[in-house]
DNA sequence: GCAAGAATGTTATCTTATATCAAACTATAC
DNA sequence: GTATAGTTTGATATAAGATAACATTCTTGC
């Protein structure tokens, strides 16, 4: 595998999605059983939801459309999911947009880089091992001890600079 | 310059603190006039209060030690002189605290790394150009036009892992 | 001084997220 | 199979973060 490559994103026009999601559903699956936590009807359809784009949601839009199929949701349901989600590594939160994506590559301990598109709202979920050692490098310069990163970059896909 | 430096944080120890807002306030008034903006009162003590520490600020702590000086300030008063200096560059905003603190090096055009310590709350910001242009790389290859970058690294500072 | 624009004040509201306690469900031990 | 401990979800309330909209005051250039 190369040390950079586009593992989600900015390919909608050209990739089945309906694969992609059944791809990450079992994956999630798979994870879930590994880790001994339980993937219960409601953490499903928040991952689900989540994944019926490649552009991040908030956490009230998931609520809205869980009230479609469930007895008035309240934010609590939303958060707990969202929060199990996340450790199970499932799921990335965009600290710059406040909003929630499917992690692209659960499998693997990451945390992922994003290149987020300010027009159409897609995100591309990057994983550079050069850029992470390359900040381990830093930390390490000024005695830092890294635990956990926040690496978005937002701006404009290819297909969104078109004129 | 070295590619990477250290711009602000994790020196408590050893700078003088009164020498570090009173630089910190002269650039600022320097890139105001650049730009033909005004460093009212009110920004100013703003920029004071954020940079009465090396730690992030939250904008409603803000705007509590504003009451103090102030006749009971409301929220925009605060979010919009945080608005305007982060739009001169002089503050961020760390997107994974809701919190805001002071720019190291105001003067150029930059984003800023941030290590965060998670114990003690310390920030430092850094300035590494080989982790820009790495960025810079990993966009070109798939075509995207980089505007805003967010990259906020926790964990502990060298002072917090000691036993 | 006066008009135009900038900055601040004021009120209300919106968005995002969590605390807390209760009820329902699940798995295991007996 | 049922008691029970642990986990998950439901429900209510509220905390925390941010902005919209309009009024007033302050600055600046004429």
């Amino acid at each position: 595998m190369p040390d950079n490559m586009v593992i989600q994103g900015f390919e909608s026009a050209e990739h089945d999605h309906g694969d992609c999601v059944a791809d990450a559903l079992r994956e999630a699956e798979r994870v879930c059983t590994e880790r001994g936590e339980r993937f219960t009807p409601l953490r499903r359809t928040v991952f689900e939801l989540l994944w019926s784009s490649h552009k991040p949601v908030k956490a009230y839009d998931l609520l809205a459309q869980l009230a479609l199929t469930h007895d008035r949701p309240a934010p609590p349901t939303v958060y707990r999911a969202l929060d199990f989600l996340q450790e199970a590594g499932l799921v990335h939160k965009l600290e710059s947009l406040n909003a929630y994506i499917g992690c692209g590559e659960p499998g693997r301990r990451h945390q992922g880089q994003f290149m987020i598109c300010e027009e159409c709202g897609v995100v591309a979920e990057l994983d550079d091992e050069t850029l992470t050692s390359r900040i381990d490098t830093n930390a390490r310069k000024i005695g830092f001890k890294v635990n956990d990163e926040t690496i978005e970059i937002s701006g404009l896909c290819r297909q969104c600079q078109q004129p």
